[in-house]
RNA sequence: GUCCCCAUCGUCUAGUGGUUAGGACACCGGCCUUUCACGCCGGCAACAGGGGUUCGAAUCCCCUUGGGGACGCCA
């Protein structure tokens, strides 16, 4: 069996999750068996489609590195073609005309609410011989066949039967000359040579009336895989207005693309009891053995645990790419600071994202620094005063300053004092970051860089003295 | 309203007639530790309800309930 998956997205928006999750299984499932993967806009819409909305789906796929095998075709280039095979239907009694206007239609369905019916085209025109009312331009409509029922063999769902009274003539063509969307579907599909249909949920209902569609084209139908869907952590349906809808926000709040890619991976499909995989596991893995049919929660919490899963494998480059721009978002210049690959280093075991990364490494790329009031108050206390003075005055004769050498420096100047490393080392880190949180000590000065950490030591002494002063006066006074 | 789909810890899930119902996130303890993390150890916690079928059901069938989807000249 040959494998040709397709993201058929319509550019009305962003990217959301959802769609993303779906050119993930179409595009693993073609990469994991070396078929291919396509990427179709539906675009026929005209109201609600721009070029700017269809560039932004494009990039947000590429961003997370889900490149299709060829070239993304428009729908709306194809509707010669679509208008030459409704042409062929209504050849072929397939078709037909129907003259109802919209407002009809919408009287029709209104009555046959108002009587409990479900409402559905009542095939008005189906057997029209008479001549076409004047001034009315009629909209093409399938003639579904009169089969007994309609069986759609799902991957998830098994065979799901559906009663062809349930079905109704569907347009094909709108009075200006469109075509549908199940026609531009089916026709597509088939002309893209599309063998493996995986979409959402949402599209099952669908999927009856294609197949009737394809079945009088005389084509042969794809296999089909309906998708549950995905629904917002409080198990309600996901809002497009919610911003943790946008695919790219996740990119922007400093996740990497892979972490994000493995969690949605994970969110309807399991691999025994692993969790974390990369691309490559994921695309040797992924099948249809592993998907599970039912709804599932977006988890905040469980994102963000793989995510520094990822961080603390990923490559340095990886990291630093994103840590480059979540640091220019916060308003600092990545080049006037210590190398980013070290940065990443220090971090990526201790930070949940890139941009938590950014937060934390502030202080090795701004020259001013707070002193966060709290600890300094518990941290920089008279005590400490001759100790970190002794340090200062060690640091800055050491001839290298690399983190071994810190380090050594640290333990040497702590037993000359008698006291313990420890001693030391949250003094330092307070001075030199503002904070009690950091890298270990020699790290954290590396990084901080010896010009940085000398003045901000003198910036602490400067601190102490002060409350020894204070001290004294109150004790005077 | 009609049709369709779904139902195991709070969440993601493993399980396909016989298991002390497993793992992961979160949460709570503890260990490690120069801060914070990471890591390690342990704990809490589930088969929606009711009927069948069977020697035996989370697993198969039916009903109920709950959740979701579809019923357009949108896609």
């Amino acid at each position: 069996m040959s494998v040709r998956t397709r993201f058929a997205p319509s550019p009305t928006g962003v990217l959301h999750l959802g769609g993303l999750r779906t050119a993930l299984y179409n595009w693993l499932y073609a990469r994991r068996h070396g078929g291919e993967f396509l990427l179709r806009i539906e675009d026929t819409d005209r109201q609600r489609s721009s070029p700017e909305h269809i560039r932004a789906l494009v990039e947000a796929l590429q961003r997370f590195g889900l490149d299709p095998d060829e070239e993304p075709l428009l729908q709306s280039s194809r509707v010669e073609r679509h208008r030459e095979v409704a042409h062929q239907l209504l050849e072929s009694g397939f078709a037909y005309h129907c003259y109802c206007t919209p407002d009809e239609l919408a009287a029709m369905r209104e009555e046959q609410r108002a009587r409990g019916e479900v409402p559905r085209y009542d095939g008005r025109w189906r057997d029209n011989t008479g001549p076409p009312p004047a001034g009315v331009k009629p909209v093409i409509r399938f003639r579904r066949p009169d089969t007994e029922e309609v069986v759609v063999r799902d991957w998830l769902h098994g065979d799901v039967r559906y009663l062809d009274s349930q079905l109704d003539d569907l347009v094909l063509l709108r009075a200006d000359g469109s075509p549908t969307y199940h026609l531009s579907c089916v026709v597509d599909d088939e002309d893209m040579g599309v063998r493996q249909v995986i979409r959402g949920d949402d599209h099952l209902n669908n999927t009856p009336r294609q197949l009737q569609l394809i079945q009088a084209l005389g084509w042969t139908a794809p296999e089909y895989c309906h998708l549950p869907l995905l629904l917002a952590p409080d198990g309600r349906k996901l809002s497009k207005r919610d911003e943790a809808t946008d695919a790219l926000h996740y990119l922007r709040a400093g996740y990497l693309p892979d972490a994000v890619l493995n969690y949605l991976a994970r969110l309807g499909w399991s691999h025994g009891d692993r969790e974390v995989f990369t691309i490559e596991e994921l695309i040797s893995r992924f099948g249809r053995d592993g998907l599970g049919a039912s709804a599932s929660r977006l988890d905040p919490d469980k994102l963000i645990w793989i995510n520094q899963q990822h961080m603390k494998t990923a490559a340095v480059e990886v990291l630093c790419e994103s840590l480059e721009s979540q640091l220019e978002s916060i308003g600092l210049n990545p080049e006037d600071g210590p190398p980013l690959e070290e940065v990443a280093e220090a971090w990526r075991e201790r930070a949940e994202t890139l941009a938590g990364v950014a937060e934390a490494a502030r202080w090795a790329f701004s020259h001013e620094i707070e002193l966060d009031e709290k600890a300094a108050r518990k941290v920089l206390r008279p005590v400490v005063r001759e100790p970190l003075a002794a340090v200062r005055a060690a640091l800055a004769a050491l001839a290298e300053w690399t983190a071994a050498d810190i380090h050594a420096c640290i333990a040497e100047t702590a037993e000359s004092l008698g006291i313990g490393f420890g001693k030391l080392g949250q003094p330092l880190r307070v001075a030199v970051t503002g904070g009690g949180v950091s890298p270990p000590i020699d790290t954290t000065l590396y990084l901080a860089g010896r010009a940085r950490t000398l003045e901000r030591l003198d910036v602490a002494l400067g601190y102490i003295d002060a409350r020894i002063a204070a001290a004294e006066s109150a004790a005077q006074g």
